[in-house]
Parts: structure tokens; C-alpha cells; sequence
DNA sequence: TCCGGCTGAGAGAGCGCTCTCTCGAAAGGG
DNA sequence: CCCTTTCGAGAGAGCGCTCTCTCAGCCGGA
């Protein structure tokens, strides 16, 4: 009880092989009565084309890797980040009918069975989530010959087209807020420096506090909530009088809201708050947390695109997309 | 420049192909000084299978989908459950070296592509997350004789193994907790019935009720945060005494604990409040959150060795996990 | 009437692999 | 010493499809 064929069809149909085949992919070069009459074979025999077969001679899989190179617990459960990428990605590619096949790379055996899988052939290209700047995944696979994209630029310099946002622009957004309320001390929690994103918006807030005059007071986190509110309680040490912090996630803010509301300083009265991705819990802390957004949907779908134009021939131009100041209740 | 095939790796360690398709797939009627030159020759030209040949001969893929059948909105951004376990299965089918192909199904025109590309073989099995009753796609991946599990029980009665959580137990736990805590009246916050959590969750309240002689106190929200707000409100309006309510989920939990300190009640002194799932968010609640936590992980890694074992012709017995209670401070 | 051009359909090779069948050689028993 | 058994390796078919090449048939122009 096999499933039926293009053989099978063609001989239903009372045409050839070939001829059945052109129907199916749609070509223009058969007679209306001929195509009728192998679309009806399909439909009676319930035909669909054998994936492999068809792979085997055009050498496409019409699939892309998402590889993911996180830790996974860091990947879904805390960072909605991740989450919302992989979503817009899988949307944008169902458009043009490409399938995900997902991998998460967590440890260095895992990295060798990605490197296998796409050497194999299995995709037609990869699209790299890897934001620590450790990670060999980018070098690897930037020599495996296959196209591949990366989601935020890769931390060491290496020939991968990327669609990233402008972290430094972000973040000076958000500390010329400070500045323009008033604010006098300005603090920073910074995120890990082996991270783009970290390095990025320290920068950023360097650049500003450079050019108003102001001395930069940092502490370093690593982009959970948890390490936002021991960094907080240590900026609070170290200058009790700070009257503004930027924060590098808001995963991060909602850590040092915590431990700000424990050493009893109002939001925004006597502490500013900023924090940065503006993740959907943003609009309900208290008070709710000013932000910058960044368009991670678009950012997904650029790097979709981006992909798809390199199957293309397209240009392998890394594209940076704007940031924007969401301004709540905390600053 | 092509990729290396077997021919080429036989015809460099001077044996026929079959022998050396015999080294790759690791059978032991190989001699060892010619699996030797055999393995050198598949080194030194990074010979790698064709997959897509491979399977044309086999009729196996090595790789599985994980069909998400909801609002691609909901399934990642508002439910971390769901990420979880799409995180669980994949790591744990990482051990048996099969993919995960992910597949968002939301629309009707996406499910059309599912089943298309499920029909064409693409994968060996099926794994189903779908949580809406009026679902057509259970119904119709059964129908496909490919194996298919899913996760949480089909709402409506399909032929498909599935594991699941003991919801109706978890719920009886979480309300007699309320009823040993001397609460008189118990409010809930239900559910959408037409998604089996929902149904089975409500079940679990109205037994307990029944068996202690209480007076059911019923809203039902959609299982979002925003949901859980409005339907707390509501009940507070309903039955302005209420001292206790027990929310079908954590996520409209965190909605309840909102418009109950709008509405100036002290939780647990005035009401006391469960939830239901254990999100990582109800640690942060103020007061942290008393949940029914249920074993998501465990629960994604049993769908995943149900699908392998149907893969061996074993059982398709579903599978039932039991929950707990976790107690913090909110009741 | 003949021929060249064009359109539509078939023949058949070949994609890279697995696996059965076959066979030679070595080993062991009578 | 010969015959049977076992083991290791090769030959070759075939998985289901695409795509090039070929060719039949029709049309129009000279």
C-alpha cells in the first residue's frame, strides 16, 4: 500500500512521466485538455510529489536552518526575545512556502551535529541566532559554502551577511532622555560584554555621558533579571546618589526596579529608569519601564528576506534597522 | 566543484560502493584494515550522506514536525509554556539524532500546508500542539497513517496518543487547599471551555465545591493576562465577598492580583488566590504566586518517547502526569 | 508542393544512495 | 583431498523525480 507515484499518475492520465511532471510544476508548455486530465489523476489518486526524490536532482530542500546558539534555558523561558523571532521568521518563510527546521546548539557536541546537518545538504541555507561572542557556530558555518544570515551582528568578525538594530543609537536615545530630564548622576547596568548587545549600548551610553559632561557609574549584568537587581544594589553602594540608571535589557530594569523599590527609592521621583528591547512585561511593572524598542518582527523578516535574495544572487549587505524611545512612567 | 558522493569514497579507498555505504551506515562485516582506508578516504574527501538519497531508499527522514496549531501571537509571546516545550522536545530529540521541523498552523490556509507537507512524507511523525477544541487538524493528521502524538488530550475524541496533565486533579488540589485554608467563598476565574485546560480545570473546581457544599462562583476568561483582569473585576462586582478564587491559569492570575489591589483587596488576607501552570512569572508576583505546577518538560519528553516508541510499533497508550502543589504566599 | 520553424509530448538518463543477490575465498569436517 | 559452510565484498537494481534531448505534427510562406 504504497503512495502513488508520478508513474502512476502519468499512466492514470494516459500521458508520460515527463509530461505528468510538467503539470505539477506548473509549467505552461501542455495542452488545457492534458492538464486537466493529470490534475484529475492527482486529485483521484491522491498524489503528492516525493520531497526526497525531488530534492535528489534540483538540489534544493525548499528548508532553512534556524539555528539557535544559546543555552536553552536562556533561549525561550526567560527571554520572550527569541521567541518572537523564531515566530516572525517561520511567518515569513511559510510565505514563500520554505519550511524551519529548527536546532538548538546549546553545547559543543550539539555544534558538531549542526555543522553535520548543514553540511549534509539538508538546507538550503541558515539563519544564526548567536549572540555571544565565543561562539565558533559563525566561523563554522560561514565556511560550509551554504548561505547563511545571522540575527545580530556576530561578535567576532567574520563574513556573514546580518540584520541587527542600532543598539548605539538606542542606547544614546535613551541616555539623552536622562539627560534632557535633568539628570545629574547617571548610572548604567550594563549587559555581558561578550555580547554585541552589551558592548553596543555601553557604548552608546559612553558616547552621551562623554559629551554632557557627566561621570559614567557602571555595573555589569548578564541580561537576567536576576543579575539587574544585584547590580542595582551594588550601583546603590557604590553612589547612593545616583538619580538615573540605564539599563541594558528590560529584563534587567525589572530586576533593579525590585531591588529599587527595597531600598525604598520612588520610580521615577528619585531613581529614572530606562530599559531597552521593551518586552511585553515592560507596560506592566511599576511603574511601567521606559524603553527603547526595537523592531524585532521587522528585524526577523529583514533577515527572511535577506536570506531568501542570497539564494537569489542578492546583495550580502548587513542591514541596521532604527531604534525608538517608548517613553512610560519611569523615566 | 560538487560535494563528494559514495562513488568518489570508494573508488579513493579502492573498494566498491556498497562497502563503503556498508562503513558509513556502520555495519560489522567489514574488515577493519578496510574500514580503515574506507573511514581515511570519507575524511580527507569531508564526505557527508546525501540525506534526500538516503531517504529515497529508506523511506525514513530522521526528522519530525512539531505542528503549533494557534495564533502564532498567543503560542510564543503570552505563553511561556509552549516555548518550553517546543525547547523540551527538541533537546530530547536531539539524542536520538532526529530533527525537529516546526510548523505554525493558525490559519486555515496554513493547515492546508501542514497536512500538504505532512501527506508528502516530509517527516516521520507527527508531534500536535493544539489546545482549541474546534481544531480540524487532529482529526485530519490521524487520517494521514503517519504516527502522530499530541500534546494535552484532543478536545475533541480523535484516534491519537497523547500526554497529558492531570488537570481535573490539579484543579481538586488548588481548591482544596482553599477549603483547608477556611475559605468560604470560592470564586474561579475558568478557562476558554472550548480548550480542554479550561474544561477539565473547571471540572477539578466544581467537584471540590460539590463535595464541600460551596456555592460555585464562575467567570471565564481566555487564559491571558488582560482576560484575567477584566474577569476578577467582574467577580468582585458579582460577589463583593468572595475570599478566595482559584484561576485556571498563572498568566490571568497575574491579571486577577492587578484588579485585586485596584480594588483595595489584600491578598491572601482578604482573598486568596491559586493559580495553575507555575510560570516562571508567578515567583515574582506580589505576593508570589501559590500555583498547581505541572511537569512540562517531563510531559514534552514523553510525548517525544511516545512518538519513538509508535516509531517501533509500541504502545499508543496515552499518558497521564500528575501535578502538584506549589504554596507561596498568595493563598 | 515542399520546407523551415515552432509547439507539445515522450524517451531516457541520471541524481546518490541502500540493499538484495551473487560469488569468491577461506575454513572446517569427513 | 574434496565438499560444505561461512564470511566478506562486489554487481546492479531501483527508490521517485526532473530535465535535456529528441521527435512528431502542424502551420505558414515561397
Amino acid at each position: 500500500m504504497r503512495r502513488p507515484t508520478l508513474e502512476a499518475v502519468a499512466a492514470r492520465a494516459g500521458v508520460s512521466r515527463a509530461t505528468a511532471s510538467r503539470v505539477v510544476n506548473g509549467q505552461t508548455t501542455v495542452a488545457p485538455n492534458i492538464r486537466d486530465a493529470v490534475l484529475r489523476a492527482i486529485d483521484e489518486l491522491g498524489y503528492v510529489p516525493n520531497p526526497a526524490a525531488r530534492s535528489l536532482v534540483t538540489q534544493r530542500t525548499d528548508s532553512v536552518a534556524l539555528v539557535v546558539s544559546e543555552p536553552p534555558t536562556r533561549v525561550f523561558s526567560e527571554d520572550p526575545l527569541f521567541s518572537t523571532v523564531i515566530r516572525s521568521a517561520s511567518v515569513e518563510l511559510e510565505t514563500v512556502n520554505k519550511q524551519v527546521v529548527l536546532m538548538l546548539a546549546s553545547s559543543a557536541s550539539s555544534h558538531a551535529r549542526v555543522e553535520r546537518y548543514i553540511a549534509g545538504g539538508h538546507v538550503d541555507g541558515v539563519m544564526l541566532i548567536s549572540m555571544h561572542g565565543a561562539d565558533p557556530l559563525p566561523a563554522a558555518l560561514s565556511r560550509l559554502r551554504v548561505p547563511v544570515v545571522s540575527y545580530g551582528r556576530p561578535a567576532v568578525p567574520v563574513d556573514i551577511p546580518y540584520v541587527d538594530n542600532d543598539n548605539v543609537g538606542g542606547a544614546e536615545l535613551a541616555v539623552r532622555h536622562l539627560v534632557a530630564g535633568g539628570r545629574r548622576r547617571i548610572a548604567t547596568i550594563a549587559g555581558p560584554q561578550d555580547m554585541i548587545g552589551g558592548q553596543d549600548r555601553l557604548t552608546g551610553y559612553r558616547n552621551v555621558l562623554r559629551d554632557s559632561d557627566r561621570r559614567s557609574i557602571v555595573a555589569v549584568g548578564d541580561f537576567t533579571r536576576e543579575s539587574g537587581a544585584v547590580a542595582m544594589r551594588q550601583l546603590l553602594g557604590d553612589d547612593p546618589g545616583l538619580d538615573a540608571v540605564f539599563v541594558a535589557n528590560d529584563l534587567m530594569a525589572v530586576g533593579a526596579l525590585q531591588s529599587l523599590r527595597q531600598a525604598g527609592r520612588r520610580v521615577p521621583d528619585d531613581v529614572a529608569v530606562v530599559g531597552f528591547d521593551d518586552i511585553e512585561a515592560a507596560q506592566y511593572t511599576e511603574p511601567p519601564l521606559t524603553t527603547v524598542r526595537h523592531p524585532v518582527v521587522e528585524q526577523a523578516t529583514a533577515m527572511v528576506r535577506l536570506l531568501l535574495g542570497l539564494f537569489e544572487g542578492g546583495p550580502a549587505d548587513p542591514v541596521i534597522l532604527p531604534t525608538e524611545l517608548v517613553v512610560r512612567e519611569s523615566a
